[in-house]
DNA sequence: GTTGACTTTGACCTTAGGGCAAGGTGTATA
DNA sequence: TATACACCTTGCCCTAAGGTCAAAGTCAAC
């Protein structure tokens, strides 16, 4: 048996803790004396503790760890196998996503170089006022949040498509999303995907016209959220303000469309103060 | 001016981030109406949010970023310069240790589908029962965090090294490092860096001979822990105790060789109990 | 005047432990 | 045997970056 001291240096594991791992039942000691509350580990304990060290290296949570040494013989072989799968695409996602976020800062880190400010692109977002006429449009809304984003992008429209040719109904324009949320929560946000098309059936609706602040965005939907603000500075400062929910419009396809090359146009309906 | 909800939309940030970030003082809104308390953003603050956000997908913490709006004007594009090249070589190490996290688990999944558990390596590192000679070492001694390890190696053996050199000692072995901790602690461990030598001189020391039980570890330092949980599974199981501080012999140099090819031996002091 | 939407503060929760304090225990040495 | 000192215990508060309620105040529209 060997007290939590020794037990700690030989895993390369702190007191503390091995005395938080008792707490949440990960590993609790084989034996612990109840008269002083000393807690003894067995020798046999080593192999596991290797085991937990092994899975937190590559980046399980405590609760999946659990989870993992709980499972039933009968089949925790090919759990474990499927589990590691899993946790080894996490961390491919991660390393894509920190590279894309490297190239990002190359960028930065070469303009920054020419003597370019990093956020002056913002000033070089154009905003135009055009007429819009009211639509007709077929819509499904639901609450996104970011991360379904790209999932219900395509379940969503597909759904609109679908009836569209089962329905034999005439379209009108491409797709859109109409955002309904009067704040930004990362839980979910009130969307409408829809698609303008001729024929008033169930599941239509029209989006009123009028005058429209309107930016074209080329490049990933990443620089939404700049195109956004850039309209928003420029209505207040031309003297309008707000007169509806503003809607974007998906010229290109993402999934046919390298993202550096898709184009979406954002409007914001407007009318002078 | 704009209030918390249509900032938070514009921005694509919650409201309570916006109240975090005023409450830290990382943006403060333009206007707070002290009657009601409610917060007012300008259409000024838009950009700064924007490289916030920016700067949070860089994976600056909080304060770091509240460091680098404070800059002042003088030199603050070649500060943002330099300090954006020091978080994409933070992130560059993230992706290479994800990327040998990703290497490992994939050895694990195909031993895992050769039907191979996952920790059976421990089964074959073999133990054997060693007496050691007493010597005579040169050492120096700190408290090491296991992040400086690399670091502290290089430093205090090129020391060691040196001063063999300088004054022209006879050096009798590799070099080695003694544990002196009774647990393990993760800000520092007492570690003794330290090389035999045949002169008796200041700053050398004895250090005792006797029986030892030795593992060699091939392979990266990763492996240790395992080597050091096998070492202490066979004193108990054949009847031995710990007599002395544990220690490693380094048979390669580090530096010289390709971390799978690495030989380190351990060594166990111990008594019959 | 009344909804309903919007805003405020405040208290508690999350991960995986670290730090510190007060007090109990084990053992080696003088 | 007394004592020093290393070791162990529990308990409380702290971290980063907010999320999740709840209770209460406020605004604009009808």
């Amino acid at each position: 048996m060997l007290s939590i001291g020794e037990f700690s240096k030989v895993c390369e594991v702190s007191t503390k803790t091995l005395r938080y791992y008792d707490e949440i039942g990960l590993i609790k000691p084989d034996e612990v004396n109840n008269e002083n509350g000393y807690r003894y580990y067995s020798i046999n304990q080593l192999k596991k503790m290797l085991f937990i060290n092994r899975l937190k290296s590559y980046h399980f949570s405590l609760e999946e760890i659990k989870a993992i040494l709980e499972m039933k013989d009968d089949h925790s072989k090919e759990k474990l196998h499927s589990v590691l799968i899993h946790k080894r695409r996490e961390i491919q996602e991660k390393i894509n996503s920190f590279e894309y976020i490297s190239k990002q800062m190359s960028d930065d880190i070469s303009n920054l170089k020419k003597g370019v400010p990093i956020m002056s692109y913002l000033d070089s977002i154009e905003v135009q006022l055009v007429e819009i006429e009211p639509m007709n449009i077929i819509y499904i809304r639901r609450m996104m949040n970011s991360d379904d984003y790209a999932e219900g992008y395509g379940k969503y429209f597909s759904k609109l498509y679908e009836r569209i040719i089962s329905e034999k109904l005439t379209f009108l324009g491409g797709p859109m999303t109409i955002y309904h949320s009067s704040e930004y929560d990362p839980t979910g946000n009130d969307t409408e995907f829809a698609i303008p098309i001729e024929e008033t059936v169930k599941g239509t609706r029209n989006l009123p016209g009028g005058l429209c602040a309107k930016s074209i965005l080329k490049g990933p939907y990443s620089g939404l959220t700049s195109v956004y603000a850039k309209l928003k500075e420029w209505i207040e400062n031309e003297g309008y303000e707000l007169a509806g929910f503003t809607y974007e419009l998906y010229i290109t396809d993402p999934y046919q469309t390298d993202p550096e090359n898709n184009i979406t146009e954002v409007y914001f309906p407007v009318r002078k103060k």
